[in-house]
DNA sequence: ATAAAACTAACGAACGTTAGGAAGGTGTTT
DNA sequence: AAACACCTTCCTAACGTTCGTTAGTTTTAT
């Protein structure tokens, strides 16, 4: 299917460069077919743009409710961002969304960081149920979360693995120090 | 000077709609004056923005050098972002640089990280010595505090005061709690 | 008088998009 | 089985607009 191939080549160039720094002609270079030939299969950029979101959002949501443990979660991210290029479209357009989609991206993207601090929540609260978690406050411990993942986020932005490592590496051994169960908190 | 109208309206234009998707039509437009004119100041679209960059990261260091709390420094750049269109602009780049300024831009901003670590270190060598913070490890304690810097920076990013606001509260909790000099090291 | 800074006019290139038609496959009617 | 209409997918050609930029000229300030 060539619909398939336009989405492919229009996420990762979404990716790279931005809406405004994508044309139509670069895209349709990259699938090899001529440029009207994408109105075959999409009405307008600004449609397949769109798809790609309701594609990048859909997927995001489904690896989330897999998920059962919060470094896993971390360390998905991190595996994913080298070969998923809709999921590096998904950064991209939600960190610099093209002006006439601001809103709608802000909105899908709240409701996703909502979905994750609940899910986070529930692990969290299994965590403590199960003895391994100390008594922390969920709430604020989730936000917490959060907050590494987007520091993680913004370093894969940045492209060096290394250093999204070695931050993987320290954020992870602060926040772990920090909630779990032991009568040495820390090193 | 018109030259600084030109810097001010490009800034705020770059840091909202990117390199692209910023026009000189829209530039000139907001200062005033007619599209030709801009080039009896800059030689491009692409020298305007080099020279902005220059500003910024010039600006950035300054203030990084002129402040000696961590907290203050955090709360300063929160303070900055709704006023300061340079600031926005250079995290708008850093985090997505147009395509022929990406390795340049990267470059100038890890030597900005570099200087931060490097402050933040000497910050909390300082504290160390003074009682006041535990003896922990200085380096993973610097790139954590610049964990919390960049998730702040995010969430600057989409524009909502109050989100950022807690989420520089939660942030600013964890990482205090867990180097603050005290006999008890958690509530 | 001289230089800087603004203007008008226009350039070629690239943009997203539309029109119109050829090629290929699918299913229905004779 | 052959002929038909139909739809999808791709094409070439071209549209109008906007882009960054240049040339040449006039205004403004020193």
């Amino acid at each position: 299917m060539s619909a398939e191939k336009i989405k492919n080549s229009a996420a990762s160039l979404f990716a790279e460069h931005g809406y405004a720094g994508t044309s139509l002609a670069q895209i349709s270079e990259q699938v090899g077919i001529k440029k009207p030939s994408i109105y075959a299969h999409f009405k307008s950029k600004e449609h397949l743009f769109s798809a790609l979101l309701d594609d990048a959002f859909a997927s995001e949501l489904r690896i989330l409710y897999g998920q059962s443990s919060l470094f896993e979660l971390l360390n998905n991210y991190v595996k994913r961002h080298a070969n998923d290029a809709l999921f590096r479209f998904l950064i991209t357009s939600s960190f610099f969304p093209p002006d006439h989609l601001k809103e709608d991206i802000l909105n899908r993207y709240y409701d996703y960081l909502d979905a994750m601090e609940k899910k986070t929540g529930e692990i969290l609260q299994d965590g403590i149920e199960a003895g391994t978690i100390r008594n922390i406050d969920i709430a604020d411990t989730a936000a917490m979360y959060t907050i590494i993942l987007d520091s993680i986020l913004v370093e894969l932005c940045y492209g060096s693995r290394e250093r999204t490592e070695k931050r993987l590496d320290v954020s992870w051994r602060f926040f772990w120090n920090s909630i779990r169960k032991g009568e040495k908190e820390h090193d």
